[in-house]
DNA sequence: CCAACGATTCAATGCTCATTGATTCAACGG
DNA sequence: CCGTTGAATCAATGAGCATTGAATCGTTGG
């Protein structure tokens, strides 16, 4: 993983609507509607937070009927995890 | 820990050459001199990052006569490390 | 004291990003 | 088929950030 891309990744997380979306998503899989209920930012703007964490590789999208799941990508967010910068061992 | 100020946290390591001032000083303490010959940024602009990390938290520095060393904030940075989002236990 | 050096600050510029309102798309139900 | 609903896209705006060049500050050595 590049320099440029581990810091595209943290920028992923370094908002706060986006951070709330994640912390909802640590309890399991939700549809946007749910998003939007526990977040409370208009569809249109949490849709383009959502897309900013796709593209990031932090979140998956899965259309169910009329509506869009979302789930951790729970291998990344590990990776990012561990690429958090530290004393060297 | 607010969510604003986990946000702030997260893009200051948002940047490349944050990313890689941070990576130097996991070697060990350095003076500024010394990170800019690893990080091959103009003086004023590694200034200016180091101000964004001194801000965050994220590194301290000292001052030993001319110098000016930094150091990793290794608390701040664990604590960093355990606020990366994940699947709720 | 002053010249040199390490480091920081300041002002200005360009660019990216978050937000908003309006529009469009996709899927289902009557 | 058409209206509705959930979701995404588009265009425009404003604010914040990284970068640059020039100036300034603090410390040491001659």
């Amino acid at each position: 993983m590049s320099i440029e891309s581990l810091a595209a990744a943290f920028s992923a997380l370094a908002d706060p609507i986006r951070l709330q979306v994640l912390a909802s998503l640590g309890g399991g899989r939700r549809c946007v509607c749910e998003l939007k209920d526990e977040v409370d930012v208009a569809p249109n703007l949490l849709s383009y937070h959502l897309r900013v964490l796709r593209e990031a590789g932090l979140v998956t999208a899965h259309r169910r009927g009329r509506w869009v799941d979302y789930e951790l990508a729970s291998v990344a967010l590990e990776a990012l995890r561990g690429a958090v910068p530290g004393e060297d061992v």
